[in-house]
DNA sequence: ATAATAAGTGTTAATTTGACACTGATTTTT
DNA sequence: AAAAATCAGTGTCAAATTAACACTTATTAT
């Protein structure tokens, strides 16, 4: 029996959340689109699977990845018994995109331009997106897709993408202004509008320490 | 490597969360107290692996188990390099009292006087705790550990355990009940009480419908 | 100068929360 | 038979939070 991992990659380019795929360099499903995967080896835990499988494929290093779930049905793989561990993740597009080199072939997808996928894979988005949605009600997970600095439009859009939901932006802005995890900055973002709009960057000591405080930003999510 | 399944069962007799163990039959550390553990075998998804190993150890069928994290530490096992699939569930205990007869040699170990446990066991409840308060907070998952008619002194008591947390009677019962997911019975409890409490049972047509929308039963819950 | 665009901000009513204490039913004791 | 003990059950009020709602401001393009 083979132990393989799988990692999803969620990537935010400031108007669409976007998974990173790439074309299985092997056989079977050679060229076919596939997350991140390869064989947990005999010398390291699966979250060192997951890191090197990630890095070997992508360029992409010190990526925090947690678990998502084990998928195991005996014929998800047609020529192999092979049970994966698939992990998961949000990060900046932006930040990573040097990492992510022409070296490597790996691509960012919408998520509603998803191609068709090997396996399970599909399955296996649809879960880490269910439990993108689950903890991003309760905990400021969305900033790991952000940039260092953001605006709060952006940041409000991402919201409403997650949630394919529109929110009120008074509401909004009072409701992430009052966890105090903000601090705005001086300079505003230009690109996006005529006036401009403020740049906010994360308080990081405040984030870590009230990670586990609930927020509930939104009023009533959905989540499967 | 070889893949193994561990499971954890919660369960509650009224007064204290137990989880249950068994000493372990093979070796390593055969004698020991353990979770029911044992290897997936080739044609059996490590669902299907976890309920077998269950029934197999501990008599007990038809529990629903879910999965709660993969344990790959490279040294868990000194022996041999095994990855630990580990299940959690929440059970009555007095439901399943029958199945698990003398035949089985499994024990209930309440949590606060679990005794000294092999490789990562400790952990693995460790974490299944913590995912049960945090579970608990939003969902209503801890009607799994109560028999179908329980008392509202009961159920609070259960959330005072969870949440090592007095709550206060009267803000819970106008809490619980707006929830619309608990119908009062006719008759009382009158073992626990000279006055007696009126039995409740769990709507189970609201309580799948409404599963998923989160109730934060707990101001404050402190999950980590 | 005017129009267009998106940012930013405040009020009010309704709902929810948290704090708090007494009455009621029954059994046990004297 | 009366009194005491035990635990179930219930209501109010003030504070905090939420949801609904519309206008002003800064800037650029015309």
């Amino acid at each position: 029996m083979l132990v393989a991992v799988d990692c999803i990659i969620f990537g935010f380019d400031g108007n669409q959340l976007n998974v990173l795929l790439i074309q299985r360099g092997f056989e079977p499903e050679k060229g076919k689109w596939s997350l991140m995967g390869g064989f947990v080896q005999k010398e390291e835990t699966i979250e060192e699977a997951a890191a090197r499988v990630l890095k070997e494929l992508t360029g992409l290093s010190n990526v925090y990845m947690e678990q998502l779930h084990a998928f195991s049905a005996i014929q998800r793989d047609p020529t192999e018994r092979t049970i994966s561990m698939v992990f998961s993740s949000l990060i900046d597009i932006q930040e990573y995109r040097q990492q992510m080199n022409d070296d490597y072939h790996a691509q960012w997808f919408p998520l509603n331009h998803i191609p068709k996928l090997i396996f399970d894979h599909k399955e296996m988005i649809g879960l880490a997106l269910q439990k993108l949605r689950y903890k991003a009600a309760f905990h400021p997970v969305v900033f790991e897709l952000l940039p260092e600095k953001f605006t709060l439009p952006q940041l409000q859009n991402l919201y409403e993408l997650i949630y394919d939901q529109v929110l009120d932006k008074r509401n909004f802005s009072r409701k992430i202004l009052s966890t105090g995890l903000l601090i705005k900055q001086k300079d505003k973002e230009k690109e996006s509008s005529k006036r401009g709009a403020f740049y906010y960057k994360l308080d990081k000591r405040k984030y870590e320490a009230q990670f586990n405080s609930f927020l509930n930003f939104i009023s009533n999510p959905i989540i499967n």
